[in-house]
DNA sequence: CATGAATGAGAGTTCATTCAT
DNA sequence: AATGAATGAACTCTCATTCAT
């Protein structure tokens, strides 16, 4: 009997904490389409609690700020690209070096195809915001920047990679792929062929352009 | 005496007419400094005005609005790379294509170099400020990757250049470069080797980041 | 079995009914608390539920509006200050008048003294609120004024009190009383000699300031 | 010619001055009449620059918030209260003291009658607002009752006061002062006596209410 | 009865732009 | 041409109150 009405009141606390999450979930996914589709500043709180479908209030029992609920979003599409590239497993033998770029290639750009609005926050939303933001931003390309001179050099010492400058290298390197998902975004045809691509940025990475 | 009077007319046309040149530019570099340092939103009138040390009213009288003025504004800075670029002469012969390449490179950043503000505007204020300027940045980026296919197709077609996708390919150098620049930005100290870097940027390029 | 029931209704009645006031008394108190620290305005009902450790909507079973509460607490504090006043006997004979007068004013301030924050209500967050309030206060004072005009005349028809405009007179009192619990109220410390203090402020009434 | 340009420039500047001057004033004028006529906290801004005539944007050139306005216009009315105050010679000799006290006493009513909205703010409006209010309001009754304190010394040294604590006494007299301005305030009609009602008060303080 | 998530009217303030001088 | 006071639309955020559970 106790338990059963311990149950019963565990169960709607869950519930009510499920609801919850549900609905800041679906603020969040509001304001990403809003953000998304018509840039940070001219987004108004109206426009998310409009998308959304609730009341103005209830826009700031779930969020403090239009600030933060644009970090906040910002910090999802981020860990979620992270999580991806830090998935990768450099080990020497396993995979050919060249399949597993090319895999970590098709994971990251998997993400951001799987919602463009994403990759417009990052490429264009949130550049030149504000210091939080930077900070966000250049934290995140910092990382990126580390696994791939990290990369560069476990591969020069295995002599799959030429001699140079390894941490300039990979700016170069993260800079060609940041165009090659922007280019994605832009190119709101789905017959993108994401595989050959993914094999061509790989092979200009690889081996450049010239002829020999 | 009406010719005399003419001139004197003429004369302070012309007069008036340069000092209201020379008014322009003033503000112009005057919202120049402000934008770069603040950015474009958290840029005032009030900001430009105090720094161009005009009234309120004057700034009207120059420029339609906030708007109209970082248009202007972003449009000289991209004219100005433009020309830089435009300048490079690829006729088969004359100097060898890494030369004039690394030629372009280095004159690209010079004009980064002349004055970081102008870099800031373009890498980082301008995007995803609106429609218009969207509009201006892809198609300055646009020429740009015109010029390097055409330069890629150029290559391929007198052995320089592997054969590939020269359209994605233009887009990835482009990135590249980009990102190089924005790396010029952020890094503060001015004892960057400009000259060294350009080449590891070329024969990244050129050459890719495999050992053979 | 019936009537069993009936007493068990009965019962269960009256213990709700106690409990649903002692409630009430809880939340008064809470309030009284809270609007005396933080005065009426800087309150929110989230104050007064989280002092009163109640949820939201249970505040408005039991009061209509902030308004409400804030009205029924200063109606509270102000009847009670009437009953320690009305108490008074002012009957010719029984002890002499200075002793009468010393104890009305002792037990007036013997209520303040009881809880700061009832006169911090009455004398600060009461005044210039509403009309409702002004009206509360206004019949409040009216009585005070009335009950010491009264005592006056009386005094004035034994002789013991000089001939003069005893309207007038009375709202001095008023005011001098008033401003002494004020002085009270923002004196913090303890040793306060209320004994001696009630004298002085009795024979400033009495007798002036004047040497003869 | 220089001089006739030279002051028709400052002609300018002085009138300019002038006019920001008189916009200010009328601001004020108005925000006194709604904050006297409405209460701060149901004032608006709305109510104010509907009662000036002027844009809502105007009311920020001159003021900083709703706060600073109130708080001027306080600062005005009691450095008005003040000076009159201040103004008073008590140097034994001259005039005979009561007479001197009926003069401040008529000066000070005279402040307050020439503007009810005055005394509602100092007396109603001002009371519990926030705490520069509070330190204003404290601010200027320290004043009145230093100087009142002082006087009380004064008269005991020459032998006009009687013995008794003049710290205690002096706030007394405030008190009944003040509820004097208050009632001032109250009697809407414009019959009162001042000149009988300052010598009732003058009397009372002097005198007390007892026959002996 | 109790709860607390949801509501939405309404507030103060900013700032690009205009216009009388 | 130059000035800067004036304008008012538009914004974000608060909080007393309601109501479904």
């Amino acid at each position: 009997m106790t338990t059963a009405t311990t149950h019963e009141a565990d169960g709607r606390t869950v519930r009510a904490k499920q609801k919850r999450a549900r609905r800041r979930q679906t603020i969040l996914d509001a304001a990403l389409r809003v953000f998304s589709a018509k840039g940070y500043h001219q987004t108004r709180i109206a426009d998310i609690i409009e998308e959304a479908s609730i009341a103005r209030g209830t826009f700031y029992l779930y969020f403090d700020s239009k600030t933060a609920i644009f970090h906040e979003l910002l910090e999802d599409v981020l860990t979620r690209i992270d999580e991806n590239v830090a998935g990768v497993d450099l080990e020497p033998g396993a995979l050919p070096v060249r399949e597993q770029l090319l895999n970590t290639v098709r994971k990251i750009f998997s993400v951001f195809r799987a919602d463009r609005a994403f990759a417009k926050l990052i490429l264009r939303e949130a550049v030149g915001l504000d210091e939080e933001v930077d900070a966000m931003l250049d934290g995140f390309y910092g990382r990126l920047h580390r696994w791939l001179s990290d990369s560069l050099r476990n591969g020069q010492r295995i002599g799959l990679i030429r001699a140079g400058d390894t941490e300039l290298t990979a700016w170069l390197i993260l800079g060609s792929v940041k165009q090659f998902a922007a280019l994605v975004l832009t190119t709101s045809d789905e017959d993108i062929d994401l595989e050959q691509l993914s094999e061509v940025i790989l092979d200009f990475n690889l081996q450049g352009i010239r002829a020999f």
